[in-house]
DNA sequence: CCGATTGCCTAC
DNA sequence: TGAGGTAGGCAATCGG
């Protein structure tokens, strides 16, 4: 944001901009200064937009010793001047706003040293931390002495940062303190949200996430849908030509009664009354677009749905708007000024394979598309939404055939209300699939369990939630992480679980299963593994007795510190994931109502792959963000060395010379489940064996470690 | 016709 | 930070 300077009569805006005074140069009346935008939603369901200010971003680097003060002054100019190489960074005056000395300590590897000295830099603008990093990377010395060429905490999202610093997890609830924020009246707000205010970070606070706190707000969701027809006929239309006739828009409110929602709906040419709908009918499109348009700012939902929305419904709209030279159509986000457009792109990601994706900028408000959503939830044999409607909802859309749609339109209000009915339909049934499938209180909970923002669920991967979650344990425990780390995309491949080879055969004998709960996550917690109690050198261990020390052999030899030296950040986030899936299945489990089961089941399972994440991670090595195959082979190593000692013990201890009746082969097993024949023909006796061996074999390792019969 | 590689899908 | 990991079955394809 630029700042201009300018005195205000009100003292709280004064105080509030102060800081920003002092950065303004010489001969300028005005700074570009970092903000915040977080869209909020009163307890009462009120939209309200809080502008940050004062929060400034900044990274870590070594401090080499003997480091004086003018040394430090030697190192802001050195990175003033690298800075204004940059044309655009040159403009600005104060760049590097404090350099300070910190303890803290590298979170890689286990160091005896414990904390050091670091430089922690602040500078003006998130843009100029990757030009810095660079800088550091190529190497800097200052009078004759080098800094070490590894920069820390460079790469995280700005906003990531500001969340993380202040504690705030993503879908919470903060605190405003009173008296210390500007409430800005009508004409300086520069958003359509019910409430603006300025407010400096200091004096904004997360709430616990207990009692009350624990409510999700009356988000507003608004599910939309158009129609349109193909002017000349047959074929896919195209917003070029073929005009937008109808637009349904259905308003609720989370947490209401999905009957108690409002359906209105935008129709080209005169329509017959719907009764429980609003119909808006229109002469031409072009006002029809706009109505539209201003309606979504006045209504002013927090979450868009609809069913393909990002790639059919909104680019649509904007593509039309083109067409028709509509600038009153773009304006669907929550600031004033700024318009929608669309960004094409094509990625690839593991989980879903390469696909080519439309991205639009809405500001503010969340596209929370459900077909999407049901496709990264749910394998179904078709996405359309008359088959996903069928299969959650028992529900169709209503029976009009697109090729008579053009009929339709050009008949009678009558007519037209069959579409407008139609339409109305399929943006009432997003909302339905919102409710029955717990799409918001889901992601609202994958949002606090791993304090990512809500967005960030949706439009970004697995390693945003690691990533997040190891900051925040991080700066509470005074890590700090490299950005710049080693060898990047080594895409190296490491050993990973067994699959015994299963014993073919017909088995008429019950067959009993035992599988170990959480196995990697509590691999990470029964050994400590973690980037920081990883041993690189037997000189950080010189101090310390072998008693301390985990060794996990594989084809290489790697240790760790126990967590009686120092506790592993990794096992610290998994136990909070597993605790929270734990809570899900408990939920689960007491859940009658099947589609309600399944819903939950599928959180669960959310969960359990958040936490399986944090072992993936450490094994990214593609594109991944901090990968650490030590500890991701340590793990499988580990794993392996399990399965393989559970058939042992399982063969060895249940067979005729120890006294049973008959010798139990494990007939098949994957990973961390066994799979045996007792040889006892009856079921109870099989049961009672599985449970027996779970509990005898489980005492065998460290806990969490938990062998169960399934 | 054979074996190796690739793509897709699923179990962990 | 664009993108959690490996194991393994099966069908299609390719080079010889
Ligand atoms: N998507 C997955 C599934 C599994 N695994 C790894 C880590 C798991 O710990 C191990 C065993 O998988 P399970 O499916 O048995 O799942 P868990 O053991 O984690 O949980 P549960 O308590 O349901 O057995 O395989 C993984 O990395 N990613």
């Amino acid at each position: 944001m630029t700042y201009v300077n300018e005195n205000d009569t009100k003292k709280t805006v004064n105080s509030l901009f102060a800081p920003y005074k002092n950065l303004i140069g010489k001969d300028k009346t005005y700074v570009s200064v970092p903000i915040i935008r977080m869209y909020c939603v009163t307890n009462e369901g009120c939209s309200v937009l809080v502008n940050v200010y004062n929060f400034f971003p900044y990274f870590y680097i070594h401090k080499p010793d003997l480091f004086e003060k003018e040394d430090i002054m030697s190192l802001e100019m050195k990175m003033n001047e690298h800075l204004n190489m940059n044309n655009q960074f040159k403009t600005c005056d104060h760049k590097i706003l404090k350099i300070e000395i910190v303890k803290t300590e590298n979170l890689m590897y286990f160091k005896k040293q414990g904390k050091t000295d670091f430089l922690k830099i602040t500078v003006l603008l998130p843009t100029f931390i990757s030009t810095l990093k660079k800088l550091f990377e190529n190497g800097v010395t200052i009078n004759n002495k080098s800094i070490v060429n590894i920069v820390y905490e460079a790469n995280l999202p700005f906003i990531l940062r500001y969340l993380i610093d202040n504690k705030i997890t993503g879908s919470s609830w903060i605190k405003c303190e009173k008296g210390t924020y500007y409430f800005k009246p009508k004409d300086k707000k520069i958003s359509n949200c019910s409430f603006e205010i300025d407010i400096n970070y200091k004096h904004l606070s997360p709430l616990p996430l207990e009692d009350d706190y624990q409510l999700i707000p009356k988000l507003r969701i608004l599910s939309f849908d158009i129609e349109c027809i193909k002017l000349d006929g047959k074929g896919f239309p195209d917003a070029k030509n073929d005009p937008i006739i109808q637009i349904s828009s259905v308003l609720y409110y989370q947490g209401d009664p999905i009957d108690k929602c409002t359906k209105f709906i935008f129709t080209l040419l005169e329509c017959a009354t719907i009764p429980g709908s609003n119909v808006i009918w229109f002469n031409d499109e072009q006002t029809m677009l706009e109505a539209w348009n201003k309606f979504i700012i006045k209504i002013d939902p927090d979450l868009l749905t609809g069913y393909n929305i990002i790639n059919f419904d909104l680019p649509y709209i904007l593509n039309r708007g083109t067409a028709l030279n509509l600038k009153k159509l773009k304006y669907l986000g929550r600031i004033k000024n700024i318009f929608s457009s669309i960004k094409e792109s094509n990625i690839s990601s593991k989980q879903f394979g390469p696909h080519d994706t439309k991205e639009i900028n809405i500001n503010g408000r969340i596209q929370f598309d459900v077909y999407d959503l049901i496709r990264r939830d749910y394998k179904l044999k078709s996405y359309t939404l008359n088959y996903v409607s069928f299969e959650f909802l028992k529900e169709q859309k209503e029976d009009v055939h697109y090729s008579i749609m053009n009929e339709l339109q050009n008949e009678s209000p009558e007519t037209r209300k069959r579409i407008a009915v139609y339409c109305i339909k399929d943006g009432l049934l997003p909302l339905r699939l919102i409710d029955k499938l717990l799409f918001v209180y889901n992601y609202v909970e994958m949002a606090r369990v791993t304090g990512t923002p809500f967005v960030y669920l949706l439009t970004r991967g697995q390693q945003i939630k690691v990533t997040s979650q190891l900051y925040r344990k991080c700066k509470e425990l005074n890590y700090v992480i490299p950005s710049t780390y080693m060898k990047t995309n080594t895409n190296e491949k490491y050993e990973g679980a067994t699959v015994l080879e299963p014993i073919r055969g017909y088995y008429i004998e019950p067959i009993s299963t035992l599988d170990f709960a959480s196995l990697y996550p509590s691999i990470m917690i029964a050994h400590n593994l973690c980037y920081s109690t990883l041993i690189k050198s037997d000189y950080e261990i010189s101090d310390l007795k072998p008693d301390d020390i985990v060794v996990v052999q594989g084809k290489s030899v790697y240790r760790f510190v126990k967590n009686t030296v120092r506790k592993g950040i990794l096992p610290l986030i998994v136990e909070e994931l597993i605790l929270a899936r734990k809570k899900a299945k408990a939920l689960m489990q007491n859940e009658k109502n099947p589609i309600a089961k399944m819903v939950l089941n599928g959180r669960q399972l959310a969960l359990k792959i958040s936490a399986n994440s944090v072992y993936g991670y450490t094994g990214a090595s593609a594109g991944g963000q901090l990968p650490c195959l030590e500890v991701a082979i340590s793990i499988t190593t580990l794993g392996r060395s399990m399965i393989e000692k559970t058939k042992e013990k399982v063969e060895n201890y249940y067979n005729k010379s120890n006294g049973f009746e008959h010798n139990a082969v494990v007939v098949y097993g994957d990973t961390d489940s066994v799979m045996i024949k007792f040889g006892t023909p009856n079921i109870t006796e099989a049961m009672e064996l599985g449970k027996d061996a779970a509990q005898r074999i489980s005492k065998e390792f460290t806990k969490p470690i938990k062998l169960e019969f399934e």
